[in-house]
DNA sequence: CCGGAACGCC
């Protein structure tokens, strides 16, 4: 008899049993024809029928069959029913239920008893339970499972070994997953397959995915779409452009080119390595694509991602929960509040709101659209708040500068989950950035941060260095700086910042020598604090030379901030000309800041002709801005020009400008909030007392400074 | 002729 193809069995036993000639069927044509069930029940159920009244089902080649035909169609209870009728099961009908459990767990607990039963584990049953335990066990319960498979000879199995590679690769032991496939006797593609996807997801063993990969090839081996996604995903994430293309065209030779998941990865690939016209060519060659492909594209570029989601509706593919992340994303970043809403509509109608990605995406979204309420109405429907939703919504409040809602909120998650570096880089913001906080509050995140272990991580250390250094502490920055093992280039220019705020010219410098002897790479936000710290030092042709190196050595295109910082250095140094002159190359025009630094320059230096021209800019820019008047009638009055001074003050009363209250705020360490206060303020309950301190004070200093004198005479 | 291993999108 001819040897018979699974689906021509299959074929020719739906025949039989419609003829009712049942004379040459055996166990073994049953067999095969369950096997070509794959999962279809329907055949199946008819086939356990026939087997039952035939008497066929006594065969243990027939049962276990039958097992796994249920459980590959999801019934798994059928098949363990058949299990529990069976009298002697064999090896081949244990490991088959064992694999068959949907939970791990059941799966995991089902493999003691058998051990206690005293069934004799072989090669195929550590396979299973060594799947079982990826997730379920930890690392050492694998390597006692190891040292099992070596005490019993069963690690010159194919499949053991490759199973055992994908066990250490999971736990990021990648040296021993090597050794491991050096050692077997018997490599096969998944062998291979196995260890170079091992190293592409364990990210610093991109290269030794590519390697692994080109001796692949040059030994001879048979390479099949798993081998190209592993290696193509290892390019992406290695930037490695160049292998990619080359990786690419061997994909065309072997006739993997417009394999579905091939292309899905090369596609993200050309997109890491910001090779976008490539991507879409990929795309556009794809005979198929799914959801994948089209969620990739919209991920990738946010300028066309909502016309690609209306052009997936259009090609009837569904999105997912990746494919809502990515196009919200898109929709924030392009500030499209319109599309952003129906997004959301089109979310809530499909389900896709109980999605927790998908809330966070939204959250995030409208924080950045400013509308923090329908931010927080989002965060109030999830059904689970996990640490990134609440991340989401900190930093929405910390963003949009409601530091005490940011705060606030923060003190909520942390009671109800645990934060994480995102979590702590947001509210660390949010209170360096508040004037109304207690630093209190700050040194009881920087305790919580310690207790978490998170002072270690560079984001956290540097929002903590920030955060101290915006709130004038220079001393927990310069701590929070020494105490930071790996000094990124933010903890650098987070340090030079806090000095230059603190107006310490000398540490500035200092620390940014040192960061230049440390091969560190300055950026614009570190020249911004050097050039500002010059200027207000008076270090005029050392912040010249500053501006020149930045643009020269550094190729840093200089912002509007850093021709601000500039045009205040000049004008404080009295080269009026000369700021004015660098005011008018900057992008954009001269701005706000710029005008005022300038006119400020102009009052200390008593150029009242300038200082008209830039005062007239400036209130055209901001007709209700009292600071223009104020510097204008000072610079006037310094020039004992009574008249135009009485002639601005009655323009400010005619066009009802009001001069801003200035407030000071003191901390005295209460969590509850701070003490504000303003001239002439007599609100505070203990106002008197507070007046009594500061003459006495006041009195203290006189003394001491007559006294300071009366010595230095 | 029954049971087991590898990959991709945020």
């Amino acid at each position: 008899m001819r040897k018979k193809s699974p689906s021509q069995s299959l074929e020719i036993f739906r025949r039989h049993l419609q003829l009712g000639f049942l004379y040459d069927i055996d166990e073994v044509t049953i067999a095969i024809a369950l096997k070509a069930c794959s999962g279809d029940q329907k055949p199946g159920c008819q086939i356990h029928g026939f087997s039952i009244t035939s008497g066929f089902i006594s065969y243990i080649t027939v049962s276990n069959s039958l097992m796994n035909m249920y459980c590959k169609s999801g019934q798994f209870d059928r098949a363990l029913c058949i299990f529990n009728n069976l009298s002697n099961p064999d090896i081949v009908s244990w490991n088959t239920i064992l694999s068959g459990f949907p939970k791990n767990e059941d799966a995991l607990q089902f493999a003691l008893r058998m051990n206690l039963y005293g069934v004799v584990f072989d090669a195929v049953t550590y396979t299973i339970i060594l799947a079982v335990c990826l997730d379920q066990r930890g690392f050492l319960f694998g390597l006692q499972l190891h040292s099992l498979i070596v005490k019993f000879g069963l690690d010159s199995d194919t499949f053991v070994g490759n199973a055992l590679i994908t066990l250490y690769s999971r736990w990021g032991h990648l040296v021993e997953a090597r050794s491991v496939f050096d050692a077997m006797p018997n490599k096969d593609l998944v062998s291979w397959n196995a260890m170079i996807s091992g190293y592409t997801q364990e990210g610093n063993y991109g290269l030794e995915a590519i390697w692994a990969f080109i001796d692949m090839v040059r030994e001879g081996i048979r390479l099949d779409h798993v081998s190209f996604t592993s290696a193509v995903s290892a390019c992406g994430h290695e930037r490695n452009l160049q292998l990619g293309r080359q990786i690419h065209g061997l994909t065309i030779k072997t006739g993997y080119g417009t394999h579905l998941s091939v292309g899905n990865v090369l596609i993200s690939t050309y997109s890491k390595c910001e090779a976008i016209e490539d991507a879409k060519l990929v795309f556009d060659g794809m005979d198929e694509r799914n959801v994948v492909s089209w969620t990739t594209m919209i991920s990738m570029n946010d300028a066309d991602a909502v016309f690609l989601f209306g052009e997936m509706r259009i090609d009837g593919v569904d999105p997912n929960d990746v494919t809502f992340v990515g196009l919200l994303h898109a929709i924030t970043v392009r500030h499209l509040a319109k599309e952003g809403q129906m997004i959301h509509g089109f979310c809530i109608k499909t389900g896709f709101v109980l999605e927790s990605s998908v809330c966070n995406s939204l959250i995030t979204m409208y924080a950045k659209f400013q509308s923090m309420q329908d931010s927080k109405k989002v965060f109030e429907e999830l059904n689970y708040r996990e640490i990134i939703s609440w991340n989401a919504l900190i930093s929405g409040y910390a963003q949009n500068g409601l530091c005490q809602a940011a705060l606030s909120t923060f003190l909520l998650a942390s009671s109800e989950s645990k934060p994480n570096q995102y979590t702590f880089g947001s509210v660390l913001s949010a209170i360096g950035s508040a004037e109304d906080i207690s630093l209190k509050h700050g040194q009881r995140c920087h305790s919580h941060i310690i207790k978490l272990g998170l002072n270690t991580d560079p984001v956290v250390s540097g929002a903590l260095l920030d955060m101290y250094a915006k709130r004038g502490s220079i001393y927990e920055s310069q701590r929070v700086f020494s105490e930071t093992p790996e000094k990124s280039q933010f903890a650098w220019t987070a340090i030079i910042s806090a000095y230059a705020r603190h107006g310490d010219y000398e540490s500035v410098m200092n620390w940014f020598k040192k960061m230049e002897e440390e091969g560190v790479r300055p950026d614009s936000i570190t020249f911004l604090s050097v050039l500002t710290a010059s200027g207000r030092k008076g270090m005029v042709d050392i912040g010249l030379q500053l501006f020149d190196s930045m643009v020269k050595d550094y190729e840093i295109e200089p912002s509007p901030e850093h021709y601000s910082c500039m045009v205040d250095m000049l004008g404080r140094a009295g080269r009026l000309k000369e700021a004015e002159e660098l005011m008018g190359r900057s992008p954009g025009g001269p701005g706000m800041s710029m005008l005022q630094s300038l006119l400020g320059a102009c009052r200390i230096h008593g150029n009242v002709e300038m200082g008209e021209r830039v005062a007239d800019v400036l209130l055209g820019m901001e007709p209700m801005g009292s600071g223009s008047y104020v510097l204008m009638s000072n610079l006037y009055a310094e020039k004992g020009d009574w008249e135009k001074v009485a002639k601005i003050r009655k323009g400010m009363r005619e066009k009802g400008v009001k001069k801003e209250v200035g407030f000071s705020w003191v901390d005295v360490g209460d969590i509850d909030g701070l003490h504000g206060f303003s001239s002439g303020d007599k609100s505070h309950p203990r106002y008197e007392e507070i007046c009594r301190m500061a003459e006495s004070l006041g009195s203290e200093m006189k003394y001491l400074r007559e006294k300071n004198r009366a010595y230095s005479k």
